[in-house]
DNA sequence: GGATTCCTTTTACATTTGTTAAATAATCGA
DNA sequence: TCGATTATTTAACAAATGTAAAAGGAATCC
């Protein structure tokens, strides 16, 4: 739990009790590999906080899997897109390594909005940083081209290629298999 | 002016109070198509509400104009990687249509943040609902082709291909204008 | 430890998209 | 309105990526 305050203490110092208000609301949930954690169709109503292991969201496109994002250790992973608008999410949460989250009951923390603004002023500022990195990505895919994100990937998180398999990876960045196999090799 | 208080009615009620403290860090600025409103390389520390006309973010990726967003009546325009990093930014607003436009203060709104915590609720929520914009646009870019992002354009938003000249259109697809082209052709 | 399953690469070919250049079409300013 | 500029389309070819199928590796499970 200390993990997840100093992970907070990083957007916004809180109090005791606005610390102890959030205490409340969580849960630590241990995972292995391939669980899912919120299927398709269900609204997200939670968000997690990953202490260890890997997660991502994916959803199917034509029947084909696709990723749209990772969280590693010290990281938010939320479907926003559901969390926002409460509407059910075609996305869903699966762990790739095994596990340990710790999730904030989504409901409860909106409510302590009201109560403690310094939590909605975390949480704002969590979220802002995530939409940066959303816009960030989307340029990448906007006008990159496939190699360049690979190698920009390879170059800023090398864990990523070591603890991730291949075929996550590839839908990630919006190309094949195939497709990434043949950058690779180009690369090699 | 009224204008800008009916859009923020939308997600948060307002005191008095607060509505004068946001009037207090707004100006309005009228301009002429094709001219530039916060230039490249600048920090962006302020947040525009388009009136009338529409407005677009872009960049340039060796040596290309790629538009990564418009804006039209009733919405906002920010260059958020930078607003929210402090940052400058690599990217450039420019008006596409003759604009009318409130400027906001983002210095002096963050300040205001502290005084009426229903504008901070205001702009999280504005912003919160631009994230799920964004993290939907993503995963059009990242996994429908070129042809169904532009069907998608064609009808969810007829408007858009009406007023904004395609060469703009292209790059905010992801691809270029000979291709649009070619795409438009298919589907006459 | 061997069989099975899953992951990754390779191959061959089809399709899409990019690039460059030229031709039309539309718009704008004097 | 005319001329000039700008926007859009078309053509031809090159490059990148997709698809399907097969082969090789790696991991996993009894």
């Amino acid at each position: 739990m200390e993990t997840l305050f100093r992970f907070f203490a990083q957007f916004q110092p809180l109090s005791t009790d606005a610390q102890d208000a959030i205490r409340e609301i969580c849960s630590v949930v241990h995972l292995k590999k391939n669980e899912e954690l919120q299927p398709i169709g269900h609204t997200c109503r939670t968000i997690y906080f990953v202490k260890k292991g890997i997660a991502r969201i994916y959803y199917y496109k034509d029947g084909i899997d696709i990723t749209e994002s990772f969280s590693f250790e010290n990281s938010i992973i939320a479907r926003v897109e559901s969390l926002f608008t409460t509407k059910p999410s075609r996305k869903a949460i699966q762990i790739i390594e095994d596990a340990e989250l710790i999730a904030i009951n989504a409901t409860q923390l909106f409510r302590l909005y009201d109560i403690h603004p310094s939590i909605e002023r975390l949480f704002r500022k969590i979220f802002e940083k995530g939409y940066v990195e959303t816009v960030n990505r989307m340029e990448s895919l906007q006008f990159h081209t496939a190699e360049e994100r690979y190698s920009a990937l390879l170059h800023e998180a090398p864990d990523f290629l070591r603890r991730v398999p291949l075929k996550y990876i590839a839908s990630y960045l919006g190309i094949t298999q195939v497709s990434l196999s043949r950058i690779r090799a180009t690369l090699k």
